[in-house]
DNA sequence: AACCCGGGGGG
DNA sequence: CCCCCAGGGTT
C-alpha cells in the first residue's frame, strides 16, 4: 500500500486526524476543574484569560481561589481592584486581571450578567481576543468555532504542513486552513478544538514531542518527512528579561501586592537602582491602572494598588 | 508587522 | 541558561 501524499484541507485528512485524536482525548484528557460537568461559562472565561501565556499548573490554584471569591461576573465587577490584583498573584501580565474585571463589568452591564455565547459579542469584551472568544464558544457552550492557539498551531504545522513549528505569527492562510478542518457539527467541532489542543499540550509538545504516544503519528507529515528542523531556527529571539521595564514593573507590583499599607517611595526606590527607569515604570503602572500615587507635592509620596475600580 | 507586557519551570 | 507557555492591545 503506497503512502498517499497528504492533501491540505481535504475531507479525508480532516477525518483522519479528528477521529483518532478525539478517541485519544476521551482516554487521556486531563481532569481540569474548568472542564467537568459543573463548569460555568464564567469559569471557562476566567480560565482562558489566566491561561494566556501562563501554564496550566500555575493557573490551577489561582483559578480555584478566584472562583471561590468571585463565582459570577457581577461578583468580580463589584470587587476591589486591589483584591483582584492580589488574587492574580504571580500569574504575570497583571493587566490581564484589570481587563478581566472590566470584562465582568461589561458582562454585567451589557449582557445581564450572562457570558455571551456569540463569538462577536465575546470578541468585543475587554481582554478577549480571537483565541479566547473561540475558546469560550467551544468549551463553555459546545459551539462551533476555529480555536487556534499555540498548541493547535503546532499540531497542524506538524501533521498537515510538515514543519517542526508554526510560523512566528499567525497568517491568514493558516487560519483558513485550520477553519477548513473544523467539522460542521457544533459538538464535533468543540471536541476537535479540545482534543487537538490537548494533544499539543501533552504529546505534540514544542520541545520533546512524544510521537510514540501520538494517535496520528502514522499520518503526520512532519514525521513522514523525517523530522526536518525548524525553518525559523535561530530567528526566534527570546524576549529579554534582566534589566527590562518588565522586570522592574514586576518587582514594584510584587511589593505593592504584599503591602497592607501604602508603600513609601523610599521602599520602592530600594527595588531598582536606575532611578530614571524606575520612574518611567511607576508612571506607566499608574497610567495602566495597576498602581496609585498618593501624597501632596510637598509630602513624601506613597504607592499602593488601586483601591477602587478604574472608571 | 512590530513591540510591549511577567514569571516560572523544565530540558 | 535557554525556551516555552490555552495571547491581547497598541502603534
Amino acid at each position: 500500500m503506497p503512502i498517499e501524499p497528504l492533501l491540505l484541507d481535504s475531507p479525508e485528512l480532516a477525518a483522519g486526524l479528528r477521529a483518532p485524536i478525539g478517541a485519544w482525548f476521551a482516554a487521556n484528557a486531563r481532569d481540569l476543574p474548568w472542564r467537568g460537568p459543573d463548569r460555568t461559562a464564567w469559569g471557562v472565561l476566567v480560565s482562558e484569560v489566566m491561561l494566556q501565556q501562563t501554564p496550566v499548573v500555575r493557573v490551577l490554584p489561582a483559578w480555584t481561589d478566584w472562583m471561590t471569591w468571585w463565582p459570577t461576573p457581577r461578583d468580580l465587577a463589584a470587587a476591589s481592584t486591589a483584591d483582584v490584583l492580589r488574587a492574580w498573584g504571580r500569574l504575570g501580565y497583571p493587566r490581564r486581571a484589570l481587563r478581566l474585571q472590566e470584562c465582568g463589568r461589561a458582562i454585567a452591564e451589557l449582557h445581564d450578567g450572562v457570558v455571551p455565547c456569540d463569538e462577536a459579542a465575546l470578541l468585543a469584551l475587554p481582554g478577549v481576543g480571537a483565541y479566547t472568544a473561540a475558546a469560550v464558544v467551544a468549551f463553555a457552550y459546545g459551539g462551533r468555532s476555529v480555536v487556534l492557539d499555540t498548541n493547535v498551531r503546532r499540531v497542524l504545522a506538524r501533521t498537515v504542513t510538515g514543519t517542526a513549528l508554526p510560523t512566528p505569527s499567525l497568517t491568514v492562510a493558516e487560519v483558513r486552513s485550520a477553519a477548513a478542518l473544523v467539522p460542521a457539527d457544533p459538538a464535533e467541532a468543540a471536541l476537535w478544538a479540545a482534543s487537538s489542543m490537548e494533544l499539543g499540550a501533552l504529546v505534540c509538545t514544542a520541545r520533546a514531542p512524544r510521537c510514540e504516544a501520538c494517535p496520528v503519528a502514522e499520518l503526520c507529515a512532519w514525521r513522514r518527512a523525517g523530522y526536518p528542523v525548524d525553518a525559523h531556527v535561530g530567528r526566534r529571539r527570546t524576549q529579554a528579561w534582566a534589566g527590562t521595564d518588565r522586570q522592574a514593573r514586576g518587582r514594584v507590583m510584587a511589593l505593592l501586592r504584599e503591602a497592607l499599607e501604602p508603600v513609601p517611595r523610599s521602599a520602592v526606590e530600594d527595588l531598582w537602582t536606575d532611578r530614571v527607569q524606575l520612574d518611567r515604570c511607576l508612571d506607566a503602572l499608574v497610567a495602566d491602572g495597576l498602581a496609585e500615587v498618593s501624597g501632596a507635592e510637598d509630602q513624601p509620596r506613597t504607592y499602593r494598588l488601586p483601591a477602587a475600580a478604574v472608571s
